[in-house]
DNA sequence: TTGTAAGCGTTATCAT
DNA sequence: ATGATAACGCTTACAA
């Protein structure tokens, strides 16, 4: 590889002018340019990023920090990406994805996801800014889902459309935004003065639709509730295919809502009505504020942000059926 | 931020006792060895990742280049990713997505995706090793899928339930995919001594699930095929909906196979039967032979490597009915 | 406008 | 087993 005395000593300058030609040419004399960006293009010179990022403090590299699991919900990370990207690319910097713990590479500030509760709580500000896509403490920037507050949108909806026995259908996670949904399903159940059922809460083995397949048979065989409010749209898309199987019309005879809204909620017939997550809009403000805190040499204020997730209407809620559920 | 000799200060030794810590700590005295551990811990110190690149000519950085228009395709590129990133934690890499052209940052190797076919022909070999998903030169490694051959079997599966009228839905691209799949439908009627009518080949507007919606309704009100080979999934899923809109049952009056099978044939009724990439392994190839090309210092042979695609039965394709698409 | 010298933080080499 | 010194390739600060 060669350096950048090779290109000086080819266009007979020194090395501090082939520096200048590339990062303040307007300081170097257009005869002399010309010579350089020659030499440069002969001897196919790249800048050693390596030497550029140790003199100069800072790498033009961007950690995405996230847990090995997280990246099996596909749609919704790849929409996290996508944002991301979208603006990191405008600032001229570069994603870097790793798990947690792996210190590898150097970088000029993070995102960070996928933590638990306890641990996002404990993050301090560092010299690299960082971005959290979670609550976290007030010291550090970040943006939050409301997902108790979308999910009881989404109950109310159910009972809006006249549902009583409105069912969960949840999984199990150690991340916290599956304790969030449960309670706006309950506050919501509670507001409208309706005693919960213990069987009108379902738990799939894991956020996928096999096993919301599975475990929403289960629930339809108990024939409990006309309303199921899910925690995601993989069990929903579960549900909606054992309710099928088990010749039970949505939204005629049960009424289903998920959770997310990346796009699968419209691989399937009928369309499901979700509570979508502006997930490509996150990620952008995640990029957005971490390449403030980048560029700034001063210190805001720390920002905060929760969104409320929309609803989808779609096509699988309806008011219940008066006659439902009967024992055949 | 401490560097090395804060530590080696504080620990009353040399920096260089410190760094072998750091890399070959058994050539180093246990005693010095937990003074200096100690001495890491209460600085909290962090090895400079860009001065370490820049003397060892190496960043533990694995460029993924490809072009953000190919990010649409979500499930297929979240997949890959997790082959690829599989294989590099194992060996401390980290993986850098980058557009083409974005020269930013160093890496110690590259995965290309995403050119045209006359880009990738073009490549030649360089000092950082790199690897290519999709047909390259000899000289280079790189991974393909037959897709020539996976449409082949995809139409031959039609027409040996017995279909006649088979139907090719596809969609523009300027990546050869596109045409080879093309071309093996073609192939595989021609074959059978089938005239393929220019009316039983459909173009959907692009890769997605509403253009393979709409320009399903389309195709479906010809009423010109009794089975379709799609060339995705996103356009397969578009048509199954389409059908089940116009009321075309699947697979009896409309038999449907896609091509990907990155999960989304699973979201729907019926489960759609589909050409299956083995895309996480084709990620973990990548990544594999890629770190075997950085972790060598000889030069062995290039390596080519062709899969192709399994077909996934499932629920949508069935014998054609004797009397079909006769005018109501 | 251009050049010289120093230093960014680390490791390789060669001593001790 | 440990240390002194010289790179690695670049940019900043200052001098010419």
């Amino acid at each position: 590889m060669p350096t950048i005395y090779d290109v000086a000593k080819l266009a007979q300058v020194s090395a501090m002018t082939v520096s200048r030609t590339l990062n303040t040419p307007e300081k170097v004399r257009p005869e002399s340019r010309a010579k350089i960006e020659a030499a440069i293009a002969k001897l196919g010179y790249r800048q050693n990023q390596a030497a550029r990022a140790l003199v100069l403090q800072s790498t033009g590299i961007v950690k995405l920090q996230m847990s090995a699991g997280l990246r099996g919900n596909h749609l919704y990370f790849s929409q996290l990406f996508s944002g991301i990207t979208d603006v990191l690319s405008q600032h001229k910097l570069a994603m870097l994805v790793t798990d947690h713990h792996e210190h590898t590479a150097a970088c000029d500030g993070k995102i960070i996801m996928g933590l638990t509760r306890e641990a996002q709580m404990a993050l301090t500000p560092s010299k690299t800014p960082k971005v959290l896509f979670g609550k976290g403490p007030d010291c550090i920037d970040w943006i939050d889902v409301d997902n108790e507050r979308g999910c009881r949108r989404a109950t109310e909806r159910m009972l809006s459309l006249g549902h009583e026995r409105v069912g969960f259908f949840t999984f199990p996670s150690t991340e916290p935004f599956i304790k969030e949904r449960e309670a706006g399903y309950l506050r919501a159940m509670q507001e409208a003065g309706i005693t919960v059922q213990p069987n009108w809460i379902v738990t799939a083995m894991n956020n996928s639709v096999e096993a919301g397949y599975s475990s929403g048979r289960a629930l339809l065989n108990q024939r409990a509730v006309t309303a199921v409010v899910c925690c995601s749209d993989h069990v929903a898309v579960g549900l909606a295919q054992a309710a099928y199987d088990s010749h039970v019309s949505v939204p005629e005879e049960l009424s289903i809502i998920g959770f997310d809204g990346v796009g699968q909620e419209r691989m399937g017939k009928p369309i499901l009505a979700t509570m979508r997550q502006p997930v490509f809009d996150i990620g952008r403000w995640l990029a957005k504020t971490l390449v403030q805190r980048i560029k700034q040499v001063g210190d805001a204020a720390p920002q905060h942000q929760m969104v409320t997730p929309d609803i989808l209407l779609n096509d699988s809620t309806a008011p219940p059926k008066a006659i439902l559920w009967r024992s055949d």
